[in-house]
DNA sequence: TATGAATGAGCCTTCATTCAT
DNA sequence: CATGAATGAAGGCTCATTCAT
C-alpha cells in the first residue's frame, strides 16, 4: 500500500484518476483514500473538504497552465505563430497527462465561477490572442468570442473523441492539421475549393 | 401546484430543468417531486427509478432527434445541402428547447455507453454523412472521425460559449458562419487568403 | 418494537430519557433512534436535526411550564400565597415526570441563550413575582435577583439531591419546608431564634 | 506561543478555561493542544486520556478544595461559626478563580459518580457539619440531607445568577446575605416577620 | 395512480489516540 | 519529552427507494 511518494501526490493522483473516471460528485472520500492508500481521516490533514480538494486541484494547475501558455507566447509575434504554438502546446499538454486534461474539461463546466476570467485562464489566453489577431486584421472574423468558441471547438472535440475511443491517441498527431483548420475556418475571406457535388 | 399537464410531463419538464440547473446527481428525487408538484412515492410509478428516468429522458430525445436529423436529409442530395441542413436544424432545435439541448449535451459524456452508435445516435449521423461526403470527393480530409469531431467542436462550443454568457442567444444567428466555416475548416486544399505577420 | 404510540412522540420520549441519563452530546441519533424504535432517517421527519429536537423539547416545554406558572398565579394576590402555589406546582411537575423536570434543568445550562427572558421563561415568573413582592414591602431582601436566586436554589438543589439518591423522592414531600425556608430567608428582619453553640 | 510555564501547567489552564467556556465533550484535543500552544500528541506525555485529564482536573481540585475546608474548621467551634467560614471560604474561592469553580460545579454533574462520598467531597464537608449541627441542637431542622441541599442551593444558586449575568461579581459581596439567609432558613422556629399582602 | 412516512446504506467530516521521528 | 501525520471508528445527515393507505 505504501509506496514512495508522498501522502499528498498519492492523494492529488489517485483524485485525479478517479474523478475523471466516475465523476466528481460520484467519487467518494472512501474511494479516494482506499485509492491512495491511505484513511480517510488523513485526506482532511492535507485538503479542508472533498471540495477543497476538487478546487485545489482545478485551480492549481489551470492558472498554471494558463501561465505556461502566456511564457510561451512571450517571444512570439503575430497570430499565426501564436496560434501553433498554443496549439501546439495544448496538445503535448493532453498527451503528457490526459487525464489532468480531462479532469480540467471537466470541472471547469461545474467550477467555473471559482476563477475569475483573466490571465489566470487558458481560455482567456486564447480569447486575448484572438482579439489582437483580430485588431491586426490576422482574421477574417471580427467577432472575438465566436472565434474563441470555434478554435475552442477544433482542439477540444478531437481530445473529446479520443477519450470515447473514436480517434487514436496520442492528440499531438493532428496538431498541425487542427492547427490549419483553425487557420481557414477563421479566415471568411478564403475562397474554398470548387466542390463537385451530386 | 396542480396544472393541466399530465403527471409524467411535470416530472419530464422539472427533471430536465433541474438536471441542467444543478446536475444530475446534484437533483435528489425530492428535488425533483418538489418541482413537479408531486409526492416523493409517485415518481416511482412512471420511471423505476432515477436512473431509469435519466436514461429514459435522455434515450428517447437523443433517439428521436437522430431519427430526426436523418429524416431531414432524404431529400436532400450531396455533402453541402446536408451539411448545412444539419447545422441549420441543429441550432434551431438549441434555440427552441435550450434546456434539452443542455441535458443531451450533458448527459452524452456520462451515458454514452447506454446508447449503441448507429443510425440512433445524431453523433453517428454526422459521421455517416461526413463519410459519404469522404467517399464522394467532397472534402479535402481523408479522416471522418477527425472531420466529425472538427464540424462537431465548431457546433457545440458555440453553444457552450451562449450557456457560459460568452456569446448571445440565439445560436442561429451564427448558423451561416459556423456552416461555411466548416466548409472552410474541412477543405485542407483551400487557400487561406495571405495574412500579415508582425 | 412498533408500539400504539406516534413516532413524534416515541422520539420525544426517548430522546427525553437518554439525554438525562447520557447527556446530549453524548447521545448519538444512532441511540436515539434505537431507543424509539425508528430508523435514523425517521427522525430528520420530524426534526430538522439534533438539534432542532433539542430546542424544540427544551423551547415547548419550558414556555408551556412558563405560561403555566403564570397561569397559576392570576387568581392569587399577595407574594406568599404566589409562591406557595409556585414552589407547590413546581415540585409537583417534578414528581409528575421528573425526567422532563431534569431534562429542562440541564438544558437551561446549555440553551438558555435560545430563550430570551420574559413571560416565556419560568425564572423570569419567578422574577417578577420576587419584584413585586419587593415593590409591595413582602420581602425584607431588596436586591431582586439575589432573593431570586435564593428561592431558585431553595428549590432545585433539593430536586437535585433527589438525582443523586442524597434526598428520597418525591419531591413534593418537601413543599412545605421549603416554602417556609423561602419565607425566612428571604425575611431580613425576622430574628433566628437564638440557638446554643458549644 | 511558548511561555514561562510548564507544559502541565498550561494544558491545566487551557484545558479549564474551555471545558467551562464550551463544555467538557464540546472541547476536542485540537483545541486543548492548541490554546495550550503545545502539539496534539504532547497531552499524552501527561495524561492517559481525555478523560483522564478531566478526571484528574476534577479528583485534585474537588479533593483539595475538601481538605482545605476541613482544615479550616478545626480551630472552630460551634455550628454557626462554622458555617460562616464555609460560606466565606466558598465565595472567596469562587472569586479567586470563578473558572476552577465552574469547572467542578460543571463536572459534579457528569462525573460525580468517580468520586466515594466522604471527607474528599465539599458536600460530604458540609453534611457533616449539618449532621453535627443538628445533633448538637443548633439546627431547627431534623432531616440532614434537606439542610444541607437548602445550604448548598442558597450558595451555588447565586454563583450561577454571576455566570449568567443575573448577579453582579463578585460573589463576597453576599457572603453575609447568604450566611444569614441560610441561618434563617434552617431555623424552622423563627418567626418570619408578619408581612403584609393584599 | 398518488401519497408521504419509514428505511438503512452511504456520505462527508471530526475525533481521540498512536507512533515514528 | 515533544511532535504532528496517520488512523479508523463514530457522528450527524441525506438519499433513493419501499409500501401501507
Amino acid at each position: 500500500m505504501k509506496d514512495g511518494r508522498p501522502t499528498r501526490q498519492r492523494i492529488h493522483d489517485a483524485a485525479l484518476r478517479l474523478f475523471v473516471e466516475k465523476g466528481v460528485t460520484e467519487t467518494s472520500v472512501r474511494d479516494l483514500a482506499q485509492a491512495a492508500g491511505i484513511a480517510e481521516g488523513t485526506l482532511y490533514r492535507h485538503y479542508a473538504s472533498k471540495d477543497d480538494l476538487v478546487a485545489d486541484l482545478f485551480a492549481r494547475n489551470y492558472t498554471a497552465f494558463a501561465h505556461h501558455l502566456t511564457a510561451l507566447q512571450a517571444p512570439l509575434h503575430g497570430f499565426r505563430p501564436r496560434l501553433a504554438a498554443l496549439i501546439g502546446e495544448i496538445f503535448r499538454f493532453h498527451d503528457d497527462n490526459p487525464t489532468l486534461f480531462r479532469f480540467l474539461l471537466l470541472v471547469q463546466h461545474q467550477g467555473l465561477p471559482r476563477i475569475a476570467d483573466g490571465a489566470d485562464n487558458p481560455v482567456s489566453v486564447l480569447h486575448e490572442l484572438v482579439e489582437q489577431g483580430i485588431k491586426d486584421g490576422d482574421l477574417g472574423l471580427t467577432d472575438p468570442a465566436l472565434a474563441t468558441a470555434m478554435i475552442l471547438g477544433l482542439m477540444l472535440q478531437p481530445a473529446t473523441a479520443i477519450i470515447y475511443g473514436r480517434l487514436q491517441a496520442p492528440l499531438s498527431r493532428f496538431t498541425d492539421q487542427i492547427n490549419s483548420a483553425c487557420l481557414r475556418a477563421l479566415d471568411s475571406t478564403g475562397q474554398p475549393t470548387e466542390v463537385h457535388h451530386g
